[in-house]
DNA sequence: GCTATCTTGAACCGATCGTTCCGAGATTTG
DNA sequence: CAAATCTCGGAACGATCGGTTCAAGATAGC
């Protein structure tokens, strides 16, 4: 902005006074509690620290700044769970690994009652936004992908129900993290949850060693 | 109200110029779709037709007002339709029929990407509140026991995969549906969805006739 | 120190928030 | 019709909304 290299010489008075990466993240955490229509600018300027005019000066506005947040978000938060999760070698394990930790960051520690920034968004009014909508319609595609890769390295270890198609149940186990989350933000047991995702994952699963195909007891 | 009966006289001077239960149904439909913190009370007055004074001598305020809302969504759009999940006789194929009227009532006809109202309060900060929250938790207890009672028909027939736990499963399977809800609020393939529900209905279905089994061709 | 640039807090803008109040008009009873 | 009572439209309440402006303070290079 400042330093645009106009014919050889520029001067630089005076840098920020704030952390900016840090100041994203704050906002990121109001947002991600209460929502864009939930938070007001009075909101964020209390959790930053930092004044109207700078909040403006360096990010433009209510949206741009939701959008960064979100944007901040899927980099921080979601892509290293989904690339953990893509790039798993076990198969099924690694897709029980995924839900059980997912549903432990959704009720306990400081995230607890949170639920997702991107499933949250899919509610509020924010995804009137073409670029918002954008943003969580890439994240979703990512979750999908991610629970293909895994299934498919499940399928190729003979994990898998035979009939289990790999397109479909990738999309619904991204259905079920969606309503984890959501569910998560209205205090619901983990155990609960991790019964669910526990007996969606033992549905797909070739009957092997584990449940099923047990006859006489 | 004016009908108490105090010493056998009582005057009824005036009544209400509208009709009440149609009013509410307004008031439904728009927290539905915006949810109560992006809804103002003068979009109440604008979908309902009636004033403020009006809306507040006859509801009590917007927390009232969004209560009632939220249970008339339960009684007219939710109840019918669990109730019908829970005393299907069929088992899996009631299950299947539930999630694929689902999909068609969230992605087609009048209320296409409105979602759930239910599903959408978990988000908002309406749930905060404990009478609100008190609404969500019986009817995602509803739906759980529905699914349960359809699931246990099904393993009374022979429908369900032997390992299946009915418990989680129901749980599962209500955790599934709220992902629809949320993903259709985004604008969700119908066939994309649609493929997620039948998957998970498959996967927990006995390799009889359907998909699975088949071992030599 | 001087100057240029950036940061920052405070004030202000019009709009909207949820809520309250009151007068005018409608309606039922005697 | 007259009296009593309720309804309801509209104005107004104070507070907060998102957004802008501006002068004073801080910091850099000269």
């Amino acid at each position: 902005m400042g330093l645009c290299g106009w014919e050889g010489w520029v001067s630089m008075p005076d840098v920020k006074h704030f952390d900016a990466d840090a100041v994203l993240e704050a906002v990121v955490r109001i947002f991600w509690r209460q929502g864009v229509t939930g938070t007001g600018i009075q909101d964020v300027v209390d959790v930053t620290g930092l004044s109207r005019s700078s909040l403006y000066a360096t990010f433009g506005g209510k949206r741009r700044l939701y959008l960064a947040a979100l944007e901040r978000y899927t980099e921080q938060r979601s892509a290293p769970s989904l690339e953990r999760l893509a790039e798993d070698e076990r198969g099924l394990p690694g897709v029980t690994d995924f839900f059980l930790s997912l549903v432990d960051a959704r009720c306990s520690g400081e995230h607890a009652r949170w639920g997702c920034m991107i499933s949250n968004a899919h509610v509020g009014a924010e995804n009137a936004d073409a670029d918002i909508r954008a943003v969580l319609e890439r994240q979703n595609d990512k979750l999908r992908k991610a629970m293909y890769a895994s299934l498919a390295v499940a399928r190729s270890k003979g994990q898998l129900n035979p009939g289990v198609d790999l397109e479909a149940s990738a999309e619904f186990l991204a259905l079920l993290a969606h309503g984890v989350n959501l569910r998560s933000r209205c205090g619901a047991d983990a155990s609960e949850l991790r019964q669910g995702v526990t007996a969606a994952v033992a549905a797909i699963t070739a009957p092997h060693g584990g449940a099923g195909c047990l006859r006489g007891t």
